[in-house]
DNA sequence: CCTACCGATCGGTAGG
DNA sequence: CCTACCGATCGGTAGG
């Protein structure tokens, strides 16, 4: 996502990408407005459409681009040469990185999903099935191998998954622990449930 | 939640507020519309108006009949004789119960908060914030008296009540695993990522 | 509970 | 990038 980060070099149609995000994740996407999207870009409402087709289109592009780079790095830590515990601890770093350091994207990508369109919305429903049995079948592999409790793994990704969504709220908190400290908090509490 | 759950001895009103919970859990409060809720009812949009104020009401209704309910119960449970990591546990369970048997409510409460109206708004985040803080103040006990280890409690926090709120896409799975084995597992692993 | 209708706002287009 | 404007839909009201 070094694209999003830099803010440098970015094309018109990526600003709108990206203020659309943190437009949407502030409000939810039904409650978002392209004129005040536009008021966020300093012009009107009509000229967004000049770089983009809809506002359905910025929620695909958010959506996808998240999803893409997702499946990216799992696919990676998947074929590693480690055991299954650590596999999972890497998963569960990159996601809480995510829901850090491009949290408007994620999030959206997260919550707001359910307002893709056709045919995107099945795609994307069908890579986020994927996406989570691929992560069920880390587990269950731990579990055979006893480094992991046995548990229902479809169950540990649910709580996984969705405990770092929660990062959210730690974003809108008045004392934040610093991040650092947030993410060894919730690795020593997810890891320490799971392990055997 | 009596009311809820018996579906009979029923206002309309309370009809119509539980469709509503549906219809806003479903699609998202902002999008789902008056004229789609009526057609559910079987009635023209126009004649719910004699029931209700608005559609703000609804969503203001729902919200703090679960805010009350759950306020009643955790200050129950707070005040039990018990350890610090027995009360966590209960508090686990009727969240877990919650979201299994009254989840349109539940997750309406958890997720459209924000489109709340003031001064509703700014009372539901301070029940919130002081609901959280007392789970918090909890864990910090358990701590102390070294039934759970060493981390920090928001962050258990956090963590505890967003993976519970993930039970909503259990709902939705196809192969669910019945829901007393979901309550055990998401017991079993929150629990011992809190145990000393 | 209905019919009839309101003002506001929505996403988006035409044309320059 | 703008002005001007569109058809559709929204929450809600009047009156019976």
């Amino acid at each position: 996502m070094g694209k999003i980060v830099t803010n440098k070099n970015l094309t018109r149609k990526e600003v709108i990408i990206e203020k659309a995000a943190e437009l949407f994740k502030e409000k939810g996407y039904k409650a978002s407005g392209m004129r005040e999207l536009a008021e966020v870009l300093g012009v009107e409402a009509a000229s967004l459409y000049n770089h983009i087709k809809s506002k359905s289109e910025l929620l695909h592009l958010i959506c996808f681009e998240v999803a893409n780079k997702y499946n990216l790095v799992l696919d990676e830590i998947e074929h590693k040469k480690i055991n299954s515990l650590a596999k999972i601890e890497e998963i569960l770093r990159f996601h809480i990185h995510g829901m850090i350091n491009h949290y408007q994207e994620v999030y959206v990508c997260d919550r707001e999903w359910k307002y893709l369109e056709e045919p995107y919305l099945s795609n994307f429903q069908a890579q986020r099935r994927s996406y989570r049995k691929k992560i069920a079948a880390i587990i269950e592999q731990g579990i055979q191998k006893k480094e992991i409790k046995a548990i229902d793994a479809p169950t540990a990704v649910l709580i996984m998954l969705h405990a770092i969504s929660g990062i959210e709220s730690w974003h809108r908190s008045k004392q934040k622990i610093n991040a650092k400290d947030l993410e060894e908090n919730m690795i020593t509490i997810l890891i320490s449930g799971l392990k055997k």
